[in-house]
DNA sequence: CGACTCTCCTGGGTGC
DNA sequence: TGCACCCAGGAGAGTC
């Protein structure tokens, strides 16, 4: 499951291997993973050909390559399963490969991979420098851009859970499942605590505790549960940073020992301490 | 505008 | 061994 450190991880493999080289010929192998370019397949391959990528960039868990001549870019979300790899062009096709992207210089392809079909690509217009269809999530936490109280306040304003806000692309883009209930432990913060109780100083303690979750992964490559996630080198994103409560349940917590508890919500996973993180009233 | 629910999809794992 | 489930989850669509 690709959250911002692993989709960095990919963004730099992209700057390495697929900038500055032409685009020969695209392949759409499976119509589902092109879903959001309305113009359909035939559009997206005859808009990629014969044209650079000029560099890689990315917002949250989106990733984008802008092209030679019009204000254009392939854009993409791994989803959860998604993976971008370059590989040699003589490689056999991956049982879910789903676009197949050639270049001029016969050098390897950039293939995107994805069995569970939740993440698309798609050829998209730039404005000011951002593809149309993600102007409207916030900025990520490692952006300039990103405004911490301009994020408090937005938050206060809000009437709803802690874990809820932080998954909100509009509010904060790129923190995942993982991370957000990384960081609520970081911060003792409990997932059902309502957003208009927090204080300015928990806030920016809590949005620390995102930042160094997601730069503690970064710093060893990404770090990833899923053996389908792969990065663009076809390395695997499996690192052994160790995890305080994701997918620790009953066992104990590093700080007091009280075993992790896994609830659902949201039709998914949070994991926390419930002696470091009380519930609120 | 904001809160919230539903839905998309595949295949590994589990229990009988 | 086979089969019917369950589960993982980002984010857009839709409702109120």
């Amino acid at each position: 499951m690709p959250e911002l450190p692993e989709v960095e991880v990919v963004r730099r493999g992209l700057a390495q291997w697929v900038v500055g080289r032409e685009i020969s010929a695209a392949e759409v192998l499976h119509p589902r993973a092109i879903r959001r370019h309305l113009p359909g397949a035939d559009a997206f391959t005859e808009g990629l050909k014969g044209r650079v990528p000029l560099s890689a960039e990315r917002r949250g868990k989106y990733l984008w390559l802008p092209l030679s001549g019009a204000e254009e870019a392939i854009l993409a979300h791994l989803g959860m399963s998604g993976q971008l790899l370059v590989v040699r062009r003589e490689t056999p096709p991956e049982k879910h490969l789903r676009v197949w992207i050639r270049f001029e210089d016969g050098g390897p392809d950039l293939r995107f991979v994805d069995q569970r079909t939740f993440g698309h690509v798609m050829l998209t217009p730039l404005t000011g420098g951002v593809p149309e269809p993600i102007a409207h999530i916030a900025p990520d936490p490692f952006e300039e851009a990103f405004d911490d109280a301009e994020f408090a306040r937005r938050l206060r304003a809000r009437r709803t859970e802690i874990k809820r806000a932080l998954l909100d692309q509009s509010l904060i883009s790129g923190v995942g499942n993982i991370y957000a209930d990384e960081a609520l432990w970081m911060a003792r913060l409990h997932w059902a605590r309502p957003t208009e109780t927090l204080t300015r100083p928990k806030i920016a303690e809590l949005l620390a505790a995102v930042r160094e979750v997601m730069s503690a992964a970064l710093d060893q490559g990404g770090t990833s549960f899923d053996s389908l996630y792969v990065n663009v080198n076809g390395e695997s994103g499996y690192f052994e940073r160790s995890l305080e409560v994701y997918g620790r349940r009953d066992l104990p917590c590093s700080r007091c020992g009280t075993p992790i508890r896994r609830e659902a919500f949201m039709n998914r996973s949070s994991y926390f301490c419930p002696r470091c993180q009380r519930r609120p009233r």
